[in-house]
DNA sequence: GCTTATAACGTTTTT
DNA sequence: CGTTATAAGC
């Protein structure tokens, strides 16, 4: 039906990314540099095969590393091929774990059923916690984020557990996990990976299943993801990456897996080094730093045809204020000549550096939004009330249930729960059940009666309730949340209804995405919900600068890119020093950097600079040297924009007020302290803090 | 159980 | 310096 499209699109290719897309057979690693059509490629490929070599969608496996990603992939193939690429397997490499593991995970024979609920990071050091505690172990010699580092670096293969109360916690935690039916994120890779290795059957089931594996990302693989790949043994596994943009070392992803696939697939390699995105100015930069590094595999010289575009600026700021300052300057210059806020971003390699721009643009009302931050996700409201859903789903869930018995408080108190946690384990019984039988108080038994009744009650509610989304109502005023809530009358009580009331929306849109009754299709929404996170909304539209860490930006593009703090210590890492294989990491970063930029680069660093208190000489990053070419240097001004229209908005806001942005929507406004106020938007800009008199806040009448 | 004083600490973090 | 975790105090 697209074919028109698809020829098209294809057509538009250049010869490699051509050659690429209509790949015979096979093992391919398309080595892409930053900008030269390394999603378009993936994605005309995956129609290519479906639309051109008649491959059934449902033998296709494409995987990438996040959800935005992946919701990104199908959406283009959607786009060329409308709708047959509909059971194509498109995931993350968690949640295609998660998706093998609800039909296997009981063939692990580890006492996991194929219903397991997934854990976020923030429960799996709660347990840890828990462990902890009642081993008496002291938890300043044993921090439990550092027994959690410990665990996962043992998981995924990077550094094996030497510590005898290390691993006597992690023993605990698998069998606690197993007991509750839990498994963290780093377990769908681990046991995937262990049941493909384990299982001959499940493993030939998944091998003759798939006819093309395509792998996105592919030099952020980590050693249990590359063991996955190679358990497949699928002869057409196509992978798309780039080495020099390798810069997740720290989370397991493994340089090596680069060259090790091409050695032990025997794989052909096409280079990708036409750049879409960059003027050669900005390239030749690139180019120049990534020479340095040795341990390259594919060398590659990046060239785009769009000319040599601004030479890039190199600025040496006095102090951070004065790097702070000249930046805001020149972002003011920007924007009111050729630029709108949306092209710019200020990327720095750790988030404490982004504070003072942040205050800078507040001052100077320049509207911006910073990555990261607190997840819609891990608020404890939201958590609380899935934890109300996740009981009522399955009341043996007794880690869940320990969430949320005294939550809102109901006089249930740590000595009560550990007495049922006893009698329940001893009798092997859930906690739910082991209310009936354990002997309290009059007041504490009637406060557990309390609690079941209301977990029966909302059960009852939501099997019958016909539209998915009342469910959250229901649970929000069944659980005591609404009354607890209504209560409190400060601003913090107030986002938490706000965020509760959210949570709608993903119920909504779950009722007709899913299939089955209420229960079926509540398990089916917290298994996507497990697997969200913040960074798979999307921020790239709203017309604000963005205020981000390299890291956080891999994969974007921006006219204009301030890189900022390039100081010996900050970029590259003061850790980075003593290992020559992480100053090459940290290289790579500054090259991510870089790359982002489309028209013009800066960047700053400063002779002084304030950390934790103290004032320190700094010299300039090693970076700065190699990517030396022409330079100019940005002359200091006064602002431009009389500090823009003072005043111009006489609105007198309070807490409650509903009021309108420009770019951000509807909000309420949480608090008022001077000129400055804090207005909870929609959970996907979140909660910002703004200038009272910011020209783009309206009150709504 | 919740609020306030003090200490401790301080890369990056796709799921 | 600013934030967050922990402890002591109400």
């Amino acid at each position: 039906m697209n074919d028109k499209k698809l020829d098209y699109e294809i057509s538009r290719l250049n010869n490699n990314q051509r050659k690429a897309v209509i790949h015979e057979n096979g093992p391919l690693f398309v080595v892409a540099g930053a900008g030269t059509g390394k999603t378009k490629t993936l994605t005309t490929r995956i129609a290519y095969l479906i639309e051109k070599m008649n491959v059934d969608p449902n033998r296709i496996l494409g995987v990438t590393f996040t959800n935005k990603a992946a919701k990104e992939i199908r959406h283009r193939v959607n786009d060329l091929i409308y709708p047959n690429q509909m059971g194509a397997w498109l995931y993350t490499f968690h949640a295609f774990g998660l998706r093998v593991l609800r039909e296997n995970a009981v063939n692990l024979n580890l006492g996991y059923k194929n219903d397991f609920t997934v854990i976020d990071e923030d429960d799996a050091l709660a347990i840890i916690r828990d462990i902890i505690k009642k081993q008496n172990i002291d938890a300043k010699k044993y921090p439990p984020r550092m027994i959690k580092n410990f665990i996962s670096n043992e998981k995924t293969f990077i550094r094996n557990i030497d510590d005898e109360v290390v691993r006597d916690v992690y023993d605990r935690y698998k069998l606690e996990l197993i007991k509750e039916q839990l498994m963290d994120f780093d377990d769908l890779i681990v046991y995937t990976n262990k049941l493909f290795k384990e299982n001959l059957l499940v493993r030939t089931k998944y091998q003759t299943l798939f006819t093309h594996i395509l792998i996105d990302e592919f030099q952020d693989t980590d050693k249990v993801q590359y063991e996955i790949i190679k358990l497949l043994n699928n002869e057409n596994t196509f992978v798309v990456g780039d080495p020099d943009q390798s810069i997740y070392a720290f989370r397991g992803a493994r340089y090596e897996n680069n060259q090790l696939f091409v050695k032990e697939f025997g794989a052909e390699v096409i280079v990708l080094d036409e750049n879409y995105r960059s003027t050669n100015n900005i390239l030749k930069a690139a180019n120049k730093l990534i020479k340095n590094n040795n341990s390259r595999t594919t060398d590659k010289n990046l060239v785009s045809s769009f000319g040599d575009g601004v030479p890039i600026v190199v600025h040496l700021a006095s102090d951070d204020f004065d790097e702070v300052r000249t930046v805001t300057n020149e972002i003011i210059n920007l924007t009111s000549h050729k630029y709108n806020y949306e092209d710019i971003a200020v990327l720095y390699r750790n988030n404490h550096l982004s504070r003072l721009f942040e205050h800078s643009f507040m001052q100077t009302q320049i509207p911006y939004i910073i990555y990261g931050g607190i997840s819609f996700y891990e608020r404890k409201e939201v958590k609380d009330i899935l934890a109300y859903l996740k009981v009522v789903v399955d009341t043996n869930s007794n880690f869940y249930l320990k969430r949320i018995i005294n939550t809102p408080t109901r006089g249930i108190g740590n000595v009560t729960i550990n007495k049922l946690e006893e009698y329940a384990n001893f009798n092997n019984m859930s906690m739910f059940d082991a209310i009936d039988y354990v002997k309290f108080s009059a007041k504490t038994a009637n406060s557990l009666k309390e609690f079941k009744n209301i977990i029966n009650e909302l059960k009852e509610k939501i099997e019958e309730t016909k539209e998915l989304v009342n469910i959250i109502d229901v649970l929000f005023v069944g659980s005591g949340y609404y009354e607890f809530l209504k209560e409190e009358t400060d601003d913090k009580a107030k986002e938490r209804k706000e965020n509760i009331m959210e949570l709608k929306n993903v119920f909504r849109q779950g009722d007709w995405n899913y299939e089955g009754n209420n229960i079926e299709k509540i398990k089916q929404i917290l298994d996507e919900l497990a697997l969200y996170t913040d960074h798979d909304k999307d921020n790239q539209d709203l017309n604000v600068v963005k205020l981000a860490t390299v890291h956080q930006v891999k994969g974007l593009e921006f006219k204009v890119v301030f890189v900022v703090a390039l100081e010996d210590g900050l970029f590259p890492s003061d850790r980075s020093y003593m290992d020559p294989f992480e100053l090459e990491e940290e290289r790579r970063i500054f090259y991510v950097a870089i790359t982002r930029a489309k028209e013009r680069l800066y960047v700053t660093n400063t002779q002084r600079r304030m950390v934790y208190g103290q004032i320190k000489n700094n010299i300039p990053s090693v970076f700065l040297r190699e990517i030396k070419n022409d330079e100019e240097k940005i002359l200091p001004k006064k602002y431009s924009r009389e500090t823009i229209n003072k005043n111009t908005s006489s609105d007198d806001f309070k807490s409650g007020d509903i009021v309108v942005h420009d770019s951000f929507g509807k909000g309420v406004v949480v608090e008022v302290k001077d000129d400055i106020i804090t207005i909870a938007f929609n959970v996907e800009y979140g909660i910002k803090k703004l200038l009272k008199n910011h020209p783009s806040i309206k009150k709504e009448i």
